[in-house]
DNA sequence: GCCCTATTTTGGTATGACAAAACAAGCAAT
DNA sequence: ATTGCTTGTTTTGTCATACCAAAATAGGGC
């Protein structure tokens, strides 16, 4: 006799789909709200009518999906994703890219593109406030070129005000993204004060374009700035 | 007196995670080629030396992060990934987004940056082979105007021309998934061989600003296009 | 009220079992 | 000989149970 309830459920489909869904409606519906955690494994059993071989295959998905958190030995908690998730979830597959010959040049390239859009965008739509708040990142940049660990958090930090400015929810995500995976990369650059202080001469040729609304000068400004950067640190990859 | 093996392992850490690891590594060297089914749950259980269920959360893992393909009851097949795994990774959580207010926006703005300035670059960069492409596709496009479920097809191969251009391999898998990714929602829009003939015009300037080395009438064209197709199906999305 | 300890939860793993689908091999029929 | 069917074997998906260790909680002493 056969203790196993009797699955009824379409061939070709798992179970922890279901629980997958049932979980991301719950938390879609704000039911499980951002930062609750997760019902215990044990009570899910019983709500969803499953294993708990399915409940944990499901949380996983879950997690893989960035809509939960699990620390291990932790309950799970709900995370509602923003587009940082989207992109973490991406970061597994990156990280496997990078490793490939021409992975870190293909996607620094990206970022070179997208980045001199974002300057050129912002040498035309930028309005006053954004630009207060470039000249103060410029001069937080300044103010740490002795330091170069400082300086390169002030250096992330610039750039990042360019991908604020078009106020679209994605692109500090985009940025976070990039920073992230390209920064194991960078860190192996050596750097002094002199490095810094040229890397900060280029912002301020870029800050300079787009208070002065030149699309075009904060444009070569910007592809000259990263392009010499790439150049400096491509010596660290001739084993790839 | 304990059966199961000491865990000699970090606290804080899980078993699969050293699976996962292994398996990527092995799928990295090519020992695992692409295409090849991954060995059996029970092999695995044995190379490893853990449980099945471990197992099955590494092959879980490793399936989200797009290094192995698996439908239910079939054996896994290795994949390995290309940027396209990396971004139909992060589609899951998307999806989520962009039933949200404002997501199916915030992602279609994020393509018409990018597009503007990806037909700038065209409009400088662009070689003859490239533009003969984009001549090709626009040929294509008008052909299919009085078959809108064509017209529909030849319109997204338009653009993905314009994706090749750069030649870099991360934007033609961008292209994939914000088509993928916002086909759903424009696919309720009606359509209609009068419609057509519209976006066909707006193609044919874009294709012709391209042509003539134009950045800024390129850019201008290709906005007006794109904004023009977001005005006319913003009404489908007032529920949100 | 605070700190330390004992108990209860709870997640991580191991193991064994069984149904159903996929796979492989052998046999029959045209 | 090739095709199609049947049957036995693999293999995955799921269930159930058990145990451990870490975390959360309750309880008691100060």
């Amino acid at each position: 006799m056969t203790l196993q309830t009797a699955p009824a459920r379409p061939v070709g489909s798992r179970a922890a789909d279901a629980v997958v869904k049932a979980i991301e409606t719950r938390i879609a519906a704000g039911d499980l709200p951002d930062g609750a955690p997760l019902p215990p494994e044990r009570d899910l059993i019983e709500t969803f009518g499953v294993s708990r071989t399915v409940v944990r295959e499901a949380v996983a998905t879950l997690a893989s999906r960035g809509l939960v958190e699990s620390r291990p030995r932790f309950r799970p908690v709900v995370r509602r994703p923003g587009y940082d998730a989207a992109l973490a979830a991406a970061s597994g597959v990156v990280g496997f890219l990078l490793a490939q010959s021409d992975g870190v040049k293909s996607l620094y390239d990206i970022r070179i593109f997208l980045e001199a859009a974002l300057v050129r965008h912002a040498a035309k739509h930028a309005r006053k406030e954004d630009i207060e708040a470039l000249k103060q990142a410029l001069d937080a940049n300044e103010a740490a070129i002795p330091d170069s660990q400082r300086f390169y958090r002030t250096d992330v930090a610039f750039h990042a005000v360019l991908y604020d400015i078009p106020k679209n929810p994605v692109f500090p995500s985009i940025h976070k993204a990039f920073t992230s995976w390209l920064e194991p990369h960078w860190v192996k650059m050596e750097r002094s004060p002199e490095r810094n202080r040229v890397n900060f001469l280029r912002h301020s040729d870029i800050y300079r374009a787009i208070r002065d609304r030149d699309p075009d000068g904060a444009e070569a400004a910007l592809n000259a700035h990263l392009n010499a950067a790439w150049e400096y640190v491509r010596g660290t990859f001739d084993d790839i």
